[in-house]
DNA sequence: AGCACGCCGACT
DNA sequence: GTCGGCGTGCTC
């Protein structure tokens, strides 16, 4: 036998090694490396990717292989594609045939010919939103960045500029030029940023060289979309996270926009970081790579610092806008000063400001990263709280109380009419949600005679596209005063006649127990107070909280974000914290407590032997396992071991030996590994 | 992940 | 006697 006979297949399963397969003669010629393939697989036929001719075998083991049943034409994925896959599976410690199946198109497998033409809005005016003339920064960031996908040089460039100082220009313009240069572009957006607007910018100004995939379009839209950007009929791919992974060919730029955005990191499955994960493309690709943020993730802004990215600043707001006027209410001295006409999250002072802008006919937003209407009941007589049958979370209550709700694993129920534990007492909410600020503003001013348009902005009213664009419509003719919301109005949307925001508590994941929650507060009080004032009207933001005199809320404050940096990273370098060490989770859950808690301690045990007997683990430190902050999560127990190393490659290979630990622990039990972890709780 | 095989409890 | 519970093990 004659190697060529053999093919190494990455077969779609939870299995971490290829497959050796037998090629039939009349698949010969056609099948090449990143060719689709179909295969027997035990008793069923799944799908693949077939890489590498195999090595021979002896003919015992030749007699076991079974032949490959079928291949597709296309697509065909391309040895970047192939690198780029293989180099995600061994680094984030996944099943490679698992993480090749990413790469093709979601939805219906059968495909027509014809491709249909699906502009995500319908017309087009050409005549707004044209092209700008650059300003000094930003003609800058765009000849180098240019400059770089000419020479086919990978460079990262970390694109800074505060809301309003023209990102989106300049990324149009680097497509523009890479669009010149035969080449194709990519643009991630966190989804939540995925916004009819953001869409309607690209579109007006290429038109139908744009696809656009988010998560509400319908699986034969999404297919239409992800294959016509493979086959190159639209150069350029706008999308969430999941849009890494269709395979363009001839990369000339990928652009990462809202960089530090969490949601970038996947959470599940393949627990990838769709930024480093870029990085890694654009090396592969030869192209460069924009990272764009006004708040840029430490990570990236340490890696600037140390000469690995290129910094491109854009100096303050196009048109020379100004930021807005900034303060600080003290709710501990509001508090003292208890004034019964204002619900109890309202200062007099957001209220004065409040009623001024109404007065004014122009529009505000109140932010509460909270949704629901209280965080949680509690009862006033024995201080019990509802807690979720399946996680160890309070529920949340939700539709002016009448519903409680796990924001974990959905398990919802009614209100009960008094206290489970005591028979006695009523629940009283405590820590309110955007349910129950809207409820108040409305109340409080309509009790004033005076009628306000408040529209909640939150996942739990605005649940569709549909929805979501009948609102900001709605922000937009002026058919709404007060906008209450979490995150959702803190990304992406532009409101021109916004022009006051208050901050109803600051403090709201502050107290969170991860080292990243004050970077966190810091990046979402700095966008939130960015939507304030940027339409030739002077903006206002007011910001309430318990702790004025933390660090994130007075650099936010003071719109600073280099100051907030040097002095958060100095935070993070005496605890060697990212990005001064790395850190992979390794995660016990199961069923039973007892059962994984001993899990988790004979693996951390094995895990320290290991390290202990091989010096190149001298390095790392092992923490844990501790008992996880959400200890309980749809039914299962979790653990966690964190392992802080001063490299990924270490880190990878002791991890390496962590997912080997996996084998010989109990079925019931899975253990996962998490490279660069976000979430650690 | 499926889908087998395999070895113990409650049914016609 | 078997129908079916889910523990364990394999898939080129």
């Amino acid at each position: 036998m004659s190697s060529s006979d053999l093919v190494q297949v990455a077969v779609d399963a939870p299995i971490g090694h290829l497959f050796t397969y037998k090629v039939p003669d009349h698949l010969k010629t056609e099948l090449t490396p990143g060719t689709k393939v179909i295969v027997p697989f035990g008793r069923r036929q799944l799908t693949g990717v077939a890489l590498n001719r195999a090595q021979d075998v002896d003919s015992k083991t030749l007699e076991k292989l079974k032949p490959i049943s079928e291949i597709y034409s296309e697509p065909r994925l391309g040895q970047i594609h192939q690198q780029w896959l293989t180099w995600l599976a061994h680094y984030y410690l996944h099943p490679i045939g698992q993480v090749f199946g990413l790469a093709f198109a979601p939805g219906p497998e059968k495909r027509k010919r014809a491709s249909h033409k699906i502009s995500p809005t319908a017309v087009v005016s050409r005549s707004q939103n044209q092209k700008h003339t650059p300003n000094e920064d930003q003609a800058h960031a765009i000849s180098e960045i240019l400059k770089a996908a000419h020479k086919k040089a990978f460079e990262t460039f970390l694109l800074y500029g505060i809301t309003g100082s023209g990102k989106t220009e300049v990324y149009l313009q680097v497509i523009e030029g890479v669009l010149a240069q035969d080449k194709t572009a990519l643009v991630l957006v966190p989804e939540i940023s995925l916004t009819p607007q953001l869409i309607e910018r690209f579109v007006t100004r290429f038109g139908d060289e744009v696809a656009v995939i988010h998560s509400h379009l319908t699986p034969r839209e999404k297919a239409d979309q992800w294959w016509s950007a493979v086959k190159g009929e639209k150069r350029i791919l706008v999308g969430a996270r999941s849009a890494l992974f269709c395979p363009l060919d001839n990369l000339g730029v990928i652009i990462i926009d809202e960089e530090h955005d969490s949601s970038f990191k996947q959470e599940e499955g393949l627990k990838y970081h769709a930024r480093d994960s870029s990085i890694m493309k654009a090396r592969l690709s030869q192209c460069p790579v924009v990272l764009g943020s006004a708040t840029p993730s430490l990570e990236s802004w340490a890696n600037m610092e140390a000469g690995k990215f290129k910094l491109l600043e854009l100096k303050g707001r196009v048109e020379n806008r100004e930021l807005p006027d900034t303060q600080i209410v003290d709710m501990r001295l509001v508090r003292e000063n208890r004034d019964d006409r204002f619900p109890s999250w309202l200062s007099p002072q957001l209220y004065q400001e409040l009623a001024v802008c109404l007065e004014r006919g122009e529009q505000s937003a109140l932010f509460l990263n909270r949704r629901g209407y209280a965080q949680c009941l509690i009862c006033p007589d024995c201080g019990y709280s509802e807690t979720c049958l399946n996680c160890s979370v309070t529920l949340t209550a939700h539709d002016r109380g009448q519903k409680l709700l796990c924001h974990y694993c959905g398990f919802e129920k009614p209100l009960p009419k008094k206290c489970i534990k005591c028979l006695t007492g009523e629940y009283r909410p405590l820590g309110n949600g955007t349910e129950r600020v809207a409820e108040d503003i409305e109340q409080l001013f309509s009790q004033r005679g005076v009628t306000v348009r408040v529209a909640r902005a939150d996942r739990d009213e605005i649940n569709t596209r549909e929805k979501l664009e009948s609102l900001l419509n709605r922000i937009h003719q002026k058919e709404i005063d007060i906008i209450v919301g979490t995150q959702m109005i803190a990304k992406g949307h532009d409101f021109p006649e916004l022009t006051l925001v208050g901050v109803v508590l600051a403090d709201v994941g502050l107290h969170i127990p991860d080292f990243r929650s004050s970077e966190r507060i810091f990046q979402l009080l700095t966008q939130v107070a960015g939507r304030a004032g940027r339409h030739g009207k002077p903006g206002k933001v007011l910001i309430q909280t318990y702790v004025p005199e933390h660090f994130a809320i007075q650099h936010a404050l003071r719109h600073d974000f280099r100051g907030f940096a040097q002095e958060e990273l100095k935070c993070r370098k005496e605890l060697l914290y990212p990005p001064f060490g790395r850190l992979a989770a390794l995660r016990i859950q199961g069923p039973e407590l007892a059962e994984v808690e001993s899990t988790a301690m004979a693996i951390m045990k094995r895990l320290k032997n290991f390290s202990t007997i091989k010096p190149e683990f001298g390095s790392v430190e092992l923490l844990g396992p501790t008992e996880a902050v959400l200890s309980r999560l749809k039914n299962k127990f979790r653990f966690q071991i964190l392992a802080k190393g001063p490299s990924t490659v270490i880190l990878n290979n002791l991890m390496q030996f962590g997912l080997q630990l996996g084998e010989e622990v109990p079925s019931k039990i899975d253990l996962s590994i998490d490279m660069d972890p976000v979430n650690l709780l």
